[in-house]
DNA sequence: GTAACGATCCTC
DNA sequence: AGGATCGTTACA
């Protein structure tokens, strides 16, 4: 049970995405409790050219989590009331996030900040150093299938036809 | 300023 | 199938 580090996240969004599945995201509440929650989803948004990423609009007030080096949380608000909670992938100026949808107990990427009461508050909270949410690394080294990631047909092809959702098997 | 639009979820 | 709900972005 020990908490990834940066050599971890500082990869191809395509390796950590997949890899992120199995590993357990830790949030520590402001009470002391410690809750942990399996991966089971996740999402990758892969820089400039992805039409789906928010980076492909370029380096904005909202989008510049993206470009810190990997490790650093990028929280946005879609349709005016939910949370997406996004793991920075990658090095400096490389703009690549991994989207949580799910996790053993919880299903949606809206439902599941609401559940953990992630919110703005939370973007570019640091997951090498934070005292309050972090992932860890148990050895489990699921199988898991690919799919085309969720609401982003607006991107148009060849964006919305790539298999960057992953879903743990079983 | 103004308007259009979501990396969703819930209820019909 | 449709509404909720508001920050971000683009454009005038």
């Amino acid at each position: 049970m020990t908490r990834l580090d940066a050599t971890f996240y500082r990869r191809d969004v395509l390796e950590v995405a997949p890899e992120l599945l199995g590993k357990k995201l830790v949030r520590k509440w402001p009470d002391g409790q410690i809750t942990e929650y399996l991966i089971t989803e996740t999402e990758a948004y892969r820089g400039t050219e992805d039409l789906a990423c928010h980076a492909s609009k370029g380096l904005t007030p909202r989008t510049r989590m993206m470009y810190e080096p990997g490790g650093v949380l990028y929280m946005y608000l879609v349709y005016g009331m939910h949370w997406m909670l996004n793991i920075v992938t990658a090095h400096d100026m490389e703009p690549q996030a991994a989207l949580i949808r799910a996790t053993e107990t919880v299903s949606g990427p809206g439902r599941l900040t609401r559940h953990l009461a992630l919110d703005r508050t939370f973007n570019g909270e640091d997951l090498l150093t934070s005292a309050r949410i972090w992932v860890t690394d148990n050895g489990f080294r699921p199988e898991y299938t690919s799919h085309p990631r969720i609401g982003i047909d607006y991107a148009g092809d060849p964006w919305k036809n790539k298999p960057w959702r992953y879903i743990l098997s079983l």
